[in-house]
DNA sequence: GTCTGCTATTAGACTAAGTCTAAACCGGGA
DNA sequence: TCCCGGTTTAGACTTAGTCTAATAGCAGAC
């Protein structure tokens, strides 16, 4: 049986490789958006042969989280949103819209360690609100 | 009467002053850490004669925000946090304990503007995760 | 001082995000 | 094939926050 790109992600973070996990990362991989939850739960439930439930969306959402396969984004609150851009990146959030894009970090300049001495900074996230000019 | 400090700020943003409104905007400008809305119920439900209840913490807390009063913090879901602290600040979150610091805007470089023609950006919040040395 | 009307407060119902539980389901190894 | 640990499932449960409908309180009109 053909072993499919995403497959092959979730073994090699030790994470096994279910029909609903599948489904779940590999959209998460194909889209640009920030999606919470249940956008993911709505978006990917009829691309199973069988139900999927509420509990193992977020089930697989923190197993991917945990593994490193995803990453949370908290720009808003009322629901986590959840991002296949592993990399170190920051948010801009069109206030408009309510759409939030990537911002690599090198955009960004180096903030660290003008805190002072009682703050040992592990990272930073910055997240930009404004306008996107269409 | 006298009229105390805080129903004079709360005039003077356009807000009547009610014993509710009072006992909730002095708890949040005498505290340093940014408490949510059930931390708040609980520490001022005990100073009124009357019952508190959990709308009006949060009636109290949206008027203060919409008039100026006091700021609104997203660091971590689950909860919004409030802060009286209205100056255009940063926050350190200790990661150990979980306690949310101010970051005053002049420690951190200003960011602006390289994000490109397509963004134009209101406004930008920084979060540090890390460890307060003690 | 009393009446009146508007605003604020209240208890509790309701909604929505997320977790937990207990049972059923699977799939890889013996 | 059988067994066993991990996964999925439906639905109960918890918690943050809003909404509702009724009551309370106060500012101005008289
Ligand atoms: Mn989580
Ligand atoms: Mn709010
Ligand atoms: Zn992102
Ligand atoms: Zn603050």
């Amino acid at each position: 049986m053909a072993r499919s790109e995403i497959e092959k992600i979730l073994l090699a973070k030790g994470v096994k490789a279910t029909p609903q996990r599948v489904v779940i990362a590999d959209y998460l991989m194909h889209t640009e958006s920030h999606p919470t939850a249940d956008e993911i739960l709505e978006a990917t439930s009829n691309k199973l042969p069988v139900a999927l439930s509420r509990a193992t969306v977020y089930n697989t959402l923190n197993t991917l989280v945990e593994a490193g396969v995803i990453q949370e984004v908290f720009t808003d609150p009322g629901a986590t949103r959840y991002d296949a851009n592993i990399t170190d990146h920051h948010h801009f959030v069109d206030v408009k819209s309510g759409k939030i894009m990537d911002i690599p970090k090198d955009l960004v300049p180096v903030l660290q360690e003008k805190l002072g001495e009682k703050y040992k900074v592990h990272s930073y996230k910055v997240t930009f609100y404004g306008e996107m000019k269409d």
